[in-house]
DNA sequence: CAGAGTATGTGACTGCTTTCACAAGGTGAC
DNA sequence: GTCACCTTGTGAAAGCAGTCACATACTCTG
């Protein structure tokens, strides 16, 4: 029941349960046994059990999950229950498709800092928000207590870019630069690649 | 030295591997070791030997791997030596960033094919290519004969998409659809939820 | 309220993944 | 050529993750 060490891999599998719990609600339901979550989710109902008993025993025997009850408690322990405020950097193309993104909000995130070093480009208004000069970055991090950043400028800058806002408290890092960056441990990174997912697949093809 | 069956993890990384090929060859490196490559990837050198002699004998013992001829063996092994033309369904915010999105060429990939539902878009032209109805969705694909898709539509209008992919004959799918899509066995999916991935972050904080 | 049906939580087990450690082979200095 | 030093490829071992199967307990029908 009290939660000691978990691994990376279940905590990693939690927001898909998350997100799927959101589904079933918006369709009406009540109740989801694991069987059911596991079908959508392509996964065994044996391993969404035993992921959630890392944290506790959410189900009843015989019904299965309250659906409102199991998002609750997955919010928790996600720490979504709050709206975490979020820097982006670099806004071509891919940071104007994120800072218009209407995704996060509901799933506890909201891009409020929006930075670029193009001076064509600071002082444009972005989806309601100004863009700032990177060079305000140290102040601005500080000032909103940022902690989670999204990095979307070229890959040569991604690396510096990391290094400033590691600086700066930032512990959670989303890099879409297709690079590997290096931070210091303590810091969270999560790397999106197209053109690597791309490669995983045509291996099979 | 034949390979049989790979387990899929290792597939995963062989992508990475290539990546930091590609950026070693433009550093100028000639040679590279598991250990350096190890070193840039976050990952132990023994797993990279490891993975890598599923393939083959690449590396020379007391000089490590031959930058260049690493790289040509990855890309054949991927499948990424050719050009694979790619279709991408659903152009909005997201879908420009990736049609105009220049990292892609470089890895195997280009977008060939462009597809909307929105009367007001159809006909428009995106990265000098034209923006075709959906509605003509199965004659393009067959005739480009294209196996992969980048899906980047509503969640609401994803899974219907998708089995019109399938029916199409497409076998690969990355999909940024904020939803679990299911698809029949042979056909490969990858999903980006950048939302996800943020909520792995959160936990840690 | 009894009994058939259903679904959870979990220890034991199986299988997969990573690390270890070393023989074999290559390098470079002198 | 020799020797000290590297680095690979790989079995063996260790460590993790996923599945199985069942005791337990709830539901629902009649
Ligand atoms: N466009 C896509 O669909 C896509 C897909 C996958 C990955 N990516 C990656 O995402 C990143 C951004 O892609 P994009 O298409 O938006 O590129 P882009 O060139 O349109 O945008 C990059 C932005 O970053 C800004 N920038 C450059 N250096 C900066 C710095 N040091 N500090 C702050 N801002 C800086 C530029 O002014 C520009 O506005 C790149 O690394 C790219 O490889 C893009
Ligand atoms: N914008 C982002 O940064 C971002 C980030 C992550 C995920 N996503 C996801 O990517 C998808 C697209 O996001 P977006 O921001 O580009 O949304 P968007 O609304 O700007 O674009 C969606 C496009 O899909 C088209 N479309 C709708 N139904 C279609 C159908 N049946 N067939 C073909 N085209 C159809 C629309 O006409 C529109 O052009 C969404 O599922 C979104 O949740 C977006």
């Amino acid at each position: 029941m009290p939660m000691g060490k978990v691994p990376d891999i279940v905590v990693g599998r939690l927001p898909l349960y998350l997100r799927t719990l959101n589904y079933l609600i918006e369709e009406g339901h009540e109740v989801v046994s694991s069987q059911e979550l596991g079908r959508r989710l392509g996964i065994s109902p044996a391993q969404i059990r035993k992921d959630l008993s890392h944290f506790g025993e959410f189900g009843k025997q015989g019904a299965g999950y309250d659906v409102n009850y199991l998002r609750k408690q997955l919010t928790h322990i996600l720490h979504v229950e709050r709206v975490w405020p979020v820097a982006l950097v670099g806004c071509g193309a891919l940071g104007h498709a994120l800072a218009n993104y209407n995704g996060f909000l509901t799933k506890g995130f909201e891009i409020t800092l929006i930075f670029d070093n193009d001076p064509a480009k600071i002082g444009q208004m972005v989806a309601g928000k100004v863009i700032h000069d990177v060079a305000d970055m140290p102040r601005l991090l500080c000032e909103h207590g940022i902690r989670i950043a999204i990095v979307a400028v070229p890959s040569s800058a991604a690396q510096a870019t990391v290094d400033i806002l590691v600086k700066c408290r930032v512990r959670a890092i989303l890099n879409y630069a297709p690079i590997n960056i290096s931070v210091p441990p303590g810091v969270q990174v999560q790397n999106i690649d197209p053109a690597v997912h791309l490669q995983r697949m045509t291996y099979y093809l």
